[in-house]
DNA sequence: TTTATTGTCTATATAATTAGTAGATAATTA
DNA sequence: TAATTATCTACTAATTATATAGACAATAAA
């Protein structure tokens, strides 16, 4: 099972959290998302375009312009923003809820044993990604920080 | 998150339960075992041979040769078999125990949310993959076949 | 109303990975 | 010796990931 959130979701994932850390009201330009985040500018065009696309930013042309969420931070689920970006969750097609396809060298799917594991795998991590929020993120990345502050003088 | 049980991990599976439903002391022959299960011949003798240099197959060549199980099914972990044919199950390196590696665009890993919330997904999925066995899996098809079956005569 | 700025969209290019194939070689049995 | 079966190396094709280029559209400020 080779790595498979891809740089696109995980720019997705640390571009939502940026944009979650914003003061209300406040907007920030993709250049300046991009730069601070290490991501390549153009690839996140196309990243966020479909993340606003999917409802959970919105954007603003011309000067001053730049993307917000569309909605507080604790109402996006990450498994949305994966699911945005980069399809559906489970492992192999014939697991999957949203996007459920058989095999073609299948047998029979109700008693595949492959299919039945990767069913449970499936759940689980559902279990993580929806209910893990963008706020719950800020939330970690911020509580980390403070534990590894330097309070020294 | 795309499918990533690809059809190497899959085939794999199929197989090794194939091999695990055979009388203590039988081999199946890999023509066999492709033909049953709908796997391209050449491509099961690759998988087949990972497995084996993994420790989890033997092998015996020759007129009546073939594979088998080289330790009992029960000992044998789905998430083994995962590794051993797709590699680390971490979503993403950063968030591997046996593979770990950073993200080049990574400002700080103890602070990073992806990897925090990749970390879970890892546990979860290791959770489902290293607590069923290949004997799991033999018994859930059976059990799921009976209960498929059509005993109306 | 012009100009600079910023997001939007389409098309294309490169690299990596997956999925498989071809064909020779080695071991074993009859 | 001949047939059989696994083993190994090398190669090809298809797909997906990772971008990049450049035109276009909307907005704000001068």
């Amino acid at each position: 099972m080779n790595p498979v959130l891809t740089n696109k979701g995980k720019y997705g994932l640390k571009a939502i959290v940026h944009l979650a850390r914003l003061e209300a009201g406040e907007t920030a330009q993709v250049a300046d998302v991009a730069q601070r985040n290490n991501i390549p500018k153009k690839f996140l065009d196309a990243i966020l375009l479909d993340l606003r696309n999917a409802g959970m930013l919105r954007s603003k042309k011309g000067p001053g312009g730049g993307y917000a969420l569309a909605k507080p931070a604790r109402s996006i689920k990450v498994g949305a923003v994966i699911r945005a970006l980069e399809g559906p969750i489970a492992p192999i097609a014939c697991a999957s809820r949203s996007a459920f396809r058989a095999c073609e060298d299948c047998g029979d799917i109700d008693t595949c044993p492959v299919r039945s594991v990767m069913s449970d795998v499936r759940d689980a991590i559902a279990g993580i990604v929806d209910t893990t929020t963008v706020a719950d993120l800020v939330q970690r990345s911020i509580a980390q920080a403070s534990l590894h502050a330097d309070y020294a003088i």
